[in-house]
DNA sequence: TCAAAATTTGATAACCATTACTAATTGAGC
DNA sequence: GCTCAATTAGTAATGGTTATCAAATTTTGA
């Protein structure tokens, strides 16, 4: 990880230990879940060391930071390429691996916004939240 | 308006001017920008109220509402299928009415949530903070 | 190797958008 | 007009996130 970190900038054990459990699960923790995986290792970091480094991880493209819709701000430690799905009973995220290949469809907008990129996000209801659903009827 | 509302639901004139002020202005506003906007005519309405009826307004479908965990909502009174771009800088939102349709693209994702629709939205940089950056260099 | 300089942390307070609460008010049907 | 449930204004509470700052840690360089 040491050689993406800019110059000045320091790997410290909290910052590794936070992109390493990052990457260690497929849920896309909230912040304060984060903390809850981090503090398993290192019991006393503070949840705002958690949020700063979060950031700072996002910024250099380590980590995906998930903030299109609504409820908490989400993180992901897998950076390949892929859209996500989001509950919407529960606000649980899922990945999205084939979805239809719609990169370039934000070039030539009539737009007087300087036009850079998308997201595309589904939305759906979670397996959990499926099966809560149905016995209502 | 009247026809929209549910049984046991009320014309207030609160509910009636916040609905008329969101269709007059082209902007996204806030809710406290809506708040802004409706105390020009209603002076002594709180901001509850105002958060209130957004929230039932939306419920209804009479307005759309813009979610994102990175800021404040934002309120659309144009239901008209169109789409958002968002600025990066400021958070300002735009319509864009001539992107490809992308419809159907929710369909047959390979998924164990159950897949009901999506959200396309853009980002960029809109003209106010366009005009900020450039001299900058 | 040691001291000075810089970054980072932990702990806590502050912030701010949003929601909850409650007594007073008001729209809508009779 | 009267009644009553829905709604409001005003205010407090909530909750996620960010800011602050002294102490700790790491880096630098003499």
């Amino acid at each position: 990880m040491k050689e993406f970190l800019g110059k000045d900038m320091r790997l410290t054990n909290q910052r590794r230990i936070i992109l390493e459990e990052l990457q260690s699960v497929s849920t896309h923790p909230t912040a304060d879940e984060v903390y809850g995986l981090v503090r398993q290792k290192m019991p006393r970091i503070s949840l705002g060391t958690v949020y700063r480094n979060l950031e700072v991880l996002s910024s250099l493209g380590l980590v995906r930071k998930l903030e299109n819709a609504a409820g908490q701000k989400r993180f992901d430690g897998d950076t390949s390429p892929h859209h996500h799905i989001r509950c919407e009973v529960c606000g649980k995220v899922g990945d999205i691996y084939d979805a239809p290949d719609i990169s370039g469809i934000e070039k030539g907008l009539h737009s007087d916004f300087q036009v850079t990129g998308f997201i595309l996000e589904f939305s759906g209801i979670c397996p959990h939240c499926q099966a809560r659903q149905q016995p209502e009827q």
